[in-house]
DNA sequence: TTGCGTGCAAAGGTTTTGCATGGCA
DNA sequence: TGCCATGCAAAACCTTTGCACGCAA
């Protein structure tokens, strides 16, 4: 939903997203994004970080989640934001690695939840939690 | 480690563990810790919920968490072996309702993820959003 | 009695909100 | 021009900390 309620295109908008997509597989507290702007001599009002950021995670343009043991909120940029839409997220507790799933298996899913929990899964906004392979390995 | 290190035995402890208990497999805030205790009749103050919850999570008698989209950290009494194993988490986007499901279809996702994909799920912290049936009904 | 536990209030952080102003379309 | 976006400050929260007093052992 929401896909073409892009809002207006301003400066502060394109620095937002310009930060974000830099950090690539990283993920990123306001507080940083708004670091990020000030050292770079563009700083963006931290309400306005915020508000853009929460918009973007709506329109699932970015992630946001929390991390155990980080106390603020994460957001990431996600890369082929296209394919976001019927796909889930593995997200490594370790290595903070965002993996893309696409899975016929986990796909039935949400019409099993809809049909027997009476639930409307949006499963964009999906994410999983454990250890990914190489961490696993390193342990 | 400090397993054996249990300290003093007061009113307030064992109030703040019999609500603990009393939740079973559900999670709680320290907020809600400290409501349920006072709508008891039996408030504790809030430092000393912060400070024995914590306490409780070193020891390991406590599981200390984040839930996405809970803004506070989870607090959930571990039983003997079983707690979250096999328990999801369906988060309404519209009243922000937590429904704790339990389902053997969705139990196999586990096992699933880790054979064909690798990882390691942490079924503990996996949380589904999407609108609840009462929402989707208000629509 | 000794030292940990408690509760209040204040501090420290993060995120949200109100409102006047600014700027895109 | 009509809205939406911005930025500041204040508010609203959550969590931690300092300190005097209380209480278990």
């Amino acid at each position: 939903m929401a896909e073409t309620n892009q809002g207006y295109k301003t400066r502060q908008r394109d620095l937002i997203l310009e930060v974000l997509k830099k950090q690539g597989n990283r993920h990123l507290t306001a507080q940083e994004v708004t670091d990020l702007l000030h050292k770079k001599g563009t700083a963006v009002g931290k309400s306005t970080v915020y508000r853009y950021l929460e918009k973007l995670a709506q329109d699932g343009i970015v992630k946001k989640y929390t991390v155990d043991g980080e106390k603020s909120i994460c957001y990431q940029f996600l890369q082929s934001h296209e394919t976001c839409i019927n796909h889930y997220h593995l997200k490594c507790e370790k290595c903070g690695k965002l993996i893309h799933m696409e899975c016929e298996t986990v796909d039935r899913l949400a019409e099993h939840i809809f049909e027997h929990h009476n639930f409307h899964l949006n499963t964009a906004k999906c994410v999983f939690y454990g250890v990914c392979e190489n961490c696993k390995k390193g342990e």
